[in-house]
DNA sequence: CTAACTGTAACAAGTACTATTACATTTAAT
DNA sequence: ATTAAATGTAATAGTACTTGTTACAGTTAG
């Protein structure tokens, strides 16, 4: 899992879960990450696209929580910040000679499915709230 | 997961399971996963020192598994492919005045170890033999 | 003693990630 | 209305990571 975005989505929403009604700017996400505010901006605009988050444009504006805490769970941020990935197909061309070369693809993606399956239903044994929770 | 690293990692393991007693070249494999043969070689270096290969120097040298396929579970692999990120501490560093930010990394370090422990459990439970039977 | 390997290091090339700059657009408040 | 403070997004630059290549010393079979 790409631990970068994943770990930074969930810094964003851990804030905006303990933020409750009020609004945060990119620009006080992006000090407590201590990150560039753009970045935090492009992750909003996926966590928007997911329909995590809202924004609210102009002076005063910022990002909340588009639903409550509760109901997010680990998994979605997840899927949330892997959805590209899991369209990419790998860009490795094995030999299409080799009897494992021609077939390997075909069964690391079958087995990477089953992981992911694993690590999905892991991840939404913990929502937002109960994470967001333990920093008291 | 370090997908890139792991598939190759794999793909050397199935390809030694199916040569049985006949060592391999590290050109050999390269042609089979298509990639440059140092760099097989390196992977091979990996997975010597995690003990799952051995290699013969010199003419007709190459390398075999230094135990049964059976024996060898994905989750070794997987190991030996991360021993090295599991020790290195993410880069990332948080605002120490914002109580998220300073804590955030012991609490995401707790979840990737558990979320880890839940995929070696699954990795566990098939065999390198077993993966290779597939070919046929 | 030669040919065919491994093992490694050093460097180059390519790719992906992160940061920065820039600016059009939106909205609140005066 | 005008200004100030935001978002949204694109374009570009800089950096780091990955992969490939070259080179060569060391090892072993025949």
């Amino acid at each position: 899992m790409n631990n970068t975005r994943f770990s930074v989505s969930l810094h964003i929403l851990t804030l905006l879960a303990r933020a409750g009604d009020e609004l945060l700017s990119s620009e006080q996400i992006a000090a407590s990450i201590n990150i560039n505010p753009v970045l935090v901006r492009k992750e909003l605009g996926n966590l928007r696209k997911q329909g995590l988050v809202a924004s609210r444009e102009g002076k005063n504006g910022g990002s909340y929580l588009n639903k409550p805490a509760r109901d997010i769970y680990l998994s979605d941020i997840y899927l949330a910040v892997h959805q590209q990935e899991l369209l990419a197909k790998s860009k490795n061309k094995p030999s299409t000679q080799c009897p494992v070369g021609k077939q390997i693809n075909a069964h690391l993606t079958h087995l990477y499915n089953n992981v992911e399956k694993t690590l999905l239903t892991q991840l939404a044994k913990t929502t937002l709230r109960k994470f967001a929770l333990q920093f008291g």
